[in-house]
DNA sequence: TCAATCATGTAAATTCACCTTACACATTAG
DNA sequence: CTAATGTGTAAGGTGAATTTACATGATTGA
């Protein structure tokens, strides 16, 4: 364990180091960026600190003495370890892919068709993309930012609303065959697709009071799944405006009903400190959802 | 060559090091005699320079990421060869034995009777003396102090009066046979004594007049000897007062001619920082002297 | 040998990084 | 549940470090 008490200021130790690589207090002042004078004094503290001569100042130019050449050899040391460790920090971080988790649908539907412009903006960061049903949150070296659907109120993450978009329950035309559900409660005549692992649309259906509701069938999917299932036919699915957006535009689905609630994807990411790469997403995809 | 402007403050390093070895805020907070919010605050601030996340601030106890994990090795390595140097060079420069030069005659007659009693004071402090005629300079690794006769003005050193004495001229009782010069010019009918590579005896007529006169002898001896010879009636010497002082009182030699000028034995060092055993050798000498 | 230039030293004023204080909040233990 | 413990944050204070301005002494070149 290190006696910290016992070491000098480290900034006399770091223009030490400096004047030892430069060769003179001026330059020195150089690489630290401060005035020569500056330098001077902290050389003359670290002196008066340690009891014993380090230079030898017969001559104009200092030169350092054996005790001054020996300390050198010591602090150039550690601090280049120091300079190392922070630099490979730096490097690593940079370096290790940026992992975003959102909902599959989400992905296929808005993310994987924009990522391309950021790739090409940051061809420096790999990315990987978590498509999960479930809400996995950030964590450190796992998740840098999950987009979730929702209105916010996760404890412990901060959140930033991305993009506002209704719940629309779906179907195909095919499915209505031209007589399309009116009233909530007309759904439970047809079948649902869900995806799985999730109760949305218990949810749904609760939330229009058809809480108790027996619907005609419920078939879960894996989530990229479900909405293919909705293009065919196969059922009425919950989902959201922007994930079905083409869909409905080029009435591969019709939205049936429109929640008009405050809901909308969300940035979320962990509190504190973000790493570079991350930032640049944030910046990329608040751009991104802007032109939307 | 290290890059000093990509280096997060040290202070913060420093913090983050503490913190790792402690285990906790509070703990490192106390081993580098700071606040836990000063702490708190110095990693927050390392976080956010390098931008990467170092802790899972997800539970009440901080835990390093990865990244930090490979950050805390790097600045252990690092400020434990610094401290290892630091340490190396004060416990260096404890050791080196204190030098002290002086005169020959200033040696035996004023400062080796008292010497054992430094050595009692300061057991751990070997010393060395250099009786030497001529001047040496205090320099890095050589002379600590040179202890001088004169009035100061030695160039680029620093001179603070130790002991006030007049220059004398003295001979044996023996060598007057009772028939005690009264005039300066008297002591050219005497043989005269004189340390090797000193003028002292040209130097003390000259200022008395006498420069052209010839002696009726001159005998260089090493130093030490020369009081010696003085003491057995073999001529004249010219010393100061302090150094026969205990001839005097006791007869063994009489001070025929004394100056009353203001010189006398100085202490004479380098400008700067001086190391633990020379300041304690210092403080001893200055309390010896006004013993006196 | 003399000024001109260059490198370092010093003093005093200033600034800003760092620290403390004080309070809030979350977690764990009893 | 309350108390104890550990960390976070804001605001304000302080001193270490820096700048500015000038001095000194060495070196260079005329």
């Amino acid at each position: 364990m290190i006696d910290w008490a016992r070491l000098p200021s480290l900034s006399s130790l770091r223009a030490f180091c400096a004047f030892v690589q430069t060769g003179s207090v001026v330059e020195a002042g150089v690489a630290l960026n401060v005035s020569h004078a500056a330098i001077s004094q902290q050389l003359r503290s670290l002196e008066a600190h340690l009891g014993a001569p380090l230079f030898d100042r017969s001559s104009r130019a200092l030169e350092l003495t054996a005790d001054g050449r020996e300390l050198a050899r010591a602090l150039d040391d550690g601090f280049g370890r120091i300079a190392t460790g922070v630099e490979a920090l730096a490097n690593a971080d940079a370096q290790r892919p940026l992992n975003v988790g959102c909902t599959p649908t989400f992905a296929s539907a808005w993310l994987m068709p924009r990522l391309a412009g950021f790739q090409v903006e940051h061809p420096g960061i790999d990315m990987i993309v978590t498509p999960s049903p479930i809400l996995t949150d950030p964590s450190p070296g796992g998740i840098d930012v999950a987009i979730r659907f929702g209105n916010g109120g996760w404890a412990g993450l901060e959140c930033e609303r991305l993009l506002a978009s209704p719940i629309v329950v779906v179907g195909a035309p095919s499915l209505f065959k031209g007589n399309t559900p009116s009233e909530p409660r007309d759904l439970v005549t047809y079948p649902w697709l869900e995806e799985l692992g999730t109760t949305e649309s218990s949810t749904w259906l609760a939330a229009h009071g058809l809480a108790n509701e027996k619907v005609l069938s419920r078939t879960h999917v894996p989530g990229n799944l479900m909405l293919d299932g909705a293009r065919n036919g196969q059922g009425v699915a919950v989902s959201t405006r922007i994930a079905v957006a083409e869909d409905l535009a080029v009435g591969r689905l019709i939205a049936v009903f429109e929640d008009r609630l405050d809901a909308g994807y969300n940035l979320v990411t962990r509190p504190g400190v973000q790493r570079a790469p991350l930032k640049a997403f944030l910046r990329w995809i608040r751009r991104e959802a802007a032109k939307t």
